[in-house]
DNA sequence: TTTTATACAGAACGAACGTTCTTAGAACTA
DNA sequence: TAGTTCTAAGAACGTTCGTTCTGTATAAAA
């Protein structure tokens, strides 16, 4: 936290939590509620320094809009030994932004739902959601996504005698081997899976 | 497109580019000059009809925001037959969806690397990163994060016996049973992994 | 031709807005 | 003890807001 005010990162988490829920920063007076103080001109305070810190701005209308660091996320480092773990979380260690982790270019990357078993000793389960940039070709032992037969279909690249096969990681499911060319439709550079809560 | 009046799609257009850019959505003063428009009154009457039609909606405070319908793209490019399965392009104007689809209170979720392979037939792997909501309390069979010997471990929580217990889901890791209390710090809602490319 | 619907323009209105200024208690300093 | 920040509260103010109602030009329908 860049800011120098005490109180501005619970300020903070408060208009983080209250944007994840409509997507929009309301009015000073709305803000007051989120905030829970009553006064207008100290909401002015507090976004003015936020927009110092770097997590807001305003477009030539004057309208606040969170920028790119206000999407960060904490993330703690795993060997974490002495002392309580939650206090170091809070005060220290790095931010990170998912998206920008995830995807390089926007424009070639989409996010494709994956259907069945056939990567589970990849890691890779049914409802997990891969994210695929597009691109035509890929090296041997990428997991790449492929057109067979009017679908996708998410399998490792590899090569046998000459030929270009798929290969799934589960062994109940049989290799691909696809007679003339393959159509290479994009690689697998990440996945995201959600738990039902 | 759904909506029925001719220029619709038109002022929609207009309304996607200028929130490409400012990520807001105007006055009804300034969507005049998006539009092209002179009157207030049929900026709400185009308002209510795209909202109708799905691209837009009003928080509770009547505030306009896109809809997912709002950022959704043509999905024509590349020679991909019909018979896609659903497709979600990853560049919504720059914005956050996998962080929208993975967090739903910012202020409570913290990332944590993965370390090891105890939860490998979770499909849960080294390296991968774990999206955690803080809690204290957790469900039979949630995969928590707990405190062991002040580290982080991650592990579904069960109960034996009228104690709960932390399963791994490898054969090679022992089950845990903490002596005494279990300080839960938090449960599993999402994983994120990323490929080297 | 007359009627009717469409596609906007324009004015009016009270409510809500953001900004600024003043006030005030609490905490810290000297 | 007296002074001084700091953190808010609160009022005041002119501006802008969204809404509603009415007016109007064009075009299609009758």
């Amino acid at each position: 936290m860049v800011d120098y005010h005490p109180k501005d990162s619970e300020y903070l988490n408060k208009l983080q939590d209250y944007y994840a829920d409509w997507k929009s920063i309301p009015s000073y007076a709305k803000l007051c509620e989120v905030f829970g103080i009553t006064s207008k001109s100290w909401v002015k305070a507090i976004l003015d320094r936020l927009c110092a810190a770097g997590f807001l701005e305003r477009t030539p209308d004057s309208v606040w809009v969170p920028t790119r660091l206000f999407f960060a996320r904490p993330l703690a480092e795993s060997s974490v030994q002495a002392g309580m773990p939650m206090v170091v979380t809070a005060t220290q260690g790095d931010f990170f932004i998912i998206d920008d982790m995830l995807i390089d270019t926007p424009s070639k990357t989409i996010l494709i739902p994956i259907k069945g078993e056939s990567m589970i000793d990849a890691g890779i389960h049914d409802g997990d959601v891969a994210v695929v940039e597009k691109r035509m070709t890929a090296n041997i032992g990428d997991i790449v996504v492929a057109i067979v037969d009017n679908e996708f279909t998410l399998k490792t690249l590899d090569k046998e005698s000459g030929h270009f096969i798929l290969r799934p990681a589960n062994p109940v499911f049989a290799v691909i081997r696809p007679q003339g060319t393959l159509e290479i439709f994009g690689i697998l550079v990440g996945l995201i899976r959600k738990y039902r809560r």
